[in-house]
DNA sequence: GTTTGTGTTTAGAATATTTCGAACATACTG
DNA sequence: CAGTATGTTCGAAATATTCTAAACACAAAC
């Protein structure tokens, strides 16, 4: 509305694209992309029925995937004096998203890991059948695993917070077993 | 075959919790997560037919989504003297694992989005029609963008190195402009 | 060279996800 | 309060993905 046709050519191209890197990011869909492609480029903030015009979608299916943007803090919901309207308006706090993203879907997914091996664990152990041998192995097993995705875990926390994080404090030189300090 | 039955108990939650690990993860498919779980947790290399036996799936099916997991080097495809199938392992090397992720998936997609934001500044600067103030408003956001995508992809390059990161190298405190160097 | 064992490709069936339009709920307008 | 504008929810339709079984290709064994 606010922008002149030529922008909204090259906003094309630019809708398209987020379009494209979104799909591919594991974390939103292609129509979360090109809706914030939309907003990222137009000044004024958007109504749903706008978006939904200029994508060419139903309205309810915008409104259920901009609430994934809102989620992840890439867009904001904001109030146009004049309207009564929803409208909407990309977020350029990049940095913030990140954050949320690591937070909320690596972590998350880490500690998903190291759950699992706990469980895996206890339900070994409860079991007293099996031949020793094979107990170690799996204990073993677990325990590297645990031990990678607990060093991430904590990696990432430590660069949420604003320090500097080494790979080497991470990765504990696999094979070779190596004490804690 | 080389686990007993109560080892076999253990793994079936370490499998499911796999899989539904790997579902979330965005890089992987349940599927491979219980592959994986499978694998991972057995001292001995295991065929293809024995895989699709444990988890109730077509050997066709298998052959396919363990394609995805020997391309990021979770598992290995190995020959056992004795047989003539293939076998397949689990990798233990977590680490290389993520580097791979880290540079095939995410470094791809901040490429994807820098390039995005080239071809959007081209095609917008060759149509002069737009307003002055729509121009810089568009090419300043582009520029912000781009800004971040590298800033990001310069980090995980430099992570990917050996090399320790810090947050605030990557974001250039937003909201206010800052001279590059 | 034929047969047998093995992994891969393929076409279609099964399943899951996305999308739409209508129905609904809610809040503003007069 | 009636009426209208707006966002959301819901069931069905459209689309995409995952999975299977059969056909295929290739190599080893006989």
């Amino acid at each position: 509305m606010a922008e002149g046709k030529t922008i909204k050519r090259a906003g094309a191209v630019f809708v398209e694209g987020m379009g494209a890197a979104f799909a591919t990011s594991g974390v939103l869909s292609q129509l979360q992309g090109r809706i914030f492609g939309l907003l990222y480029l137009d000044p004024e903030p958007v109504s749903l029925d706008d978006i939904a015009d200029a994508l060419d979608q139903s309205k309810s299916n915008i409104s259920i995937n901009i609430r994934g943007l809102v989620d992840w803090h890439l867009v904001r919901r904001v109030s146009v004096p004049g309207s009564r309207r929803d409208h909407y308006e990309a977020a350029t706090d990049f940095w913030r998203v990140m954050q949320e993203i690591m937070e909320r879907r690596f972590r998350w997914n880490l500690r998903q890991v190291i759950a699992t091996c706990d469980e895996t664990e206890r339900t070994a152990s409860e079991k007293t059948s099996a031949r020793d041998k094979d107990r170690r192995f799996v204990e073993q097993r677990l325990a590297a695993l645990r031990q990678f995705a607990a060093g991430v875990d904590a990696g990432i926390e430590a660069f949420s917070q604003g320090n500097a994080v080494s790979p080497d404090l991470m990765h504990g030189t696999p094979g070779k077993k190596r004490r804690k300090s």
